[in-house]
DNA sequence: CATAGGATCGCCT
DNA sequence: GGCGATCCTATGT
């Protein structure tokens, strides 16, 4: 394959839960002023719009911060939580309709010295390094400045992967951080890729 | 304008 | 397992 990158039907799609699911194992990528860095996606947590109490888009709430998930499916969405943490979010489905998969764990592949300097810790195999979402970001470079910036575009995007994750290894279950959502929060819409033992 | 709280993290005990 | 960091955002007056 020439072009490895995720074609625009994907971010197109309808179903923001099957596309979380289909993140996992997909390969993301910045190259920023620093370099080149990439990660294995393997967790992933679907914002499934207007009816969802977890969603910054929940009730239509269109605001400065979330206009992004409006946007055709394609774009970046990151916000800053706890005043701290840039959390990344890609943004599905067509324009008006506010669907975002948050990233939330990565398992570095490429420029792992980047990452070590801009996380200010070394990469240990098998430690934790990025995995979170506040931690992913920090490690690729990705800030709430990237906010409704094209994946499509040369500094980030995300690539298939050669590797084939078979189903059964996928884990679905609540998201992580919403209680506030209500019966909202007990929705399995948080992917976890399991480890291989 | 004031204020409460958050899709987290890492260090502390 | 508990908690402080840290600041933007949303909301209400």
């Amino acid at each position: 394959m020439v072009d490895k990158r995720l074609d625009t039907d994907f971010y197109l799609q309808d179903d923001v839960v099957t596309a979380a699911r289909n993140l996992i194992g997909k390969v993301l990528h910045t190259h920023f002023t620093e370099g080149h860095t990439a990660g294995l996606i393997v967790e992933t947590e679907a914002y499934a719009g207007v009816n969802d109490r977890a969603s910054h888009a929940f009730g239509g709430k269109i605001t400065a911060r979330n206009h992004v998930m409006y946007h055709t499916g394609g774009v970046a969405y990151v916000y800053l939580c706890y005043g701290i943490h840039h959390l990344f979010n890609v943004v599905t489905n067509v324009q008006g309709v506010p669907h975002a998969v948050l990233i939330r764990a990565m398992e570095p592949l490429h420029g792992v010295g980047i990452m070590e300097k801009r996380r200010n810790r070394p990469f240990v195999p098998g430690k934790a390094f990025s995995g979170g979402p506040g931690t992913l970001s920090q490690a690729l470079g990705i800030k709430t400045l990237h906010s409704g910036e094209s994946l499509m575009g040369q500094e980030i995007w995300i690539e298939n992967s050669e590797l084939k994750i078979a189903a059964e290894r996928i884990i679905a279950g609540p998201r992580i951080g919403v209680d506030y959502a209500g019966e909202d929060a007990l929705l399995p819409y948080r992917f976890k890729l399991d480890k291989m033992s």
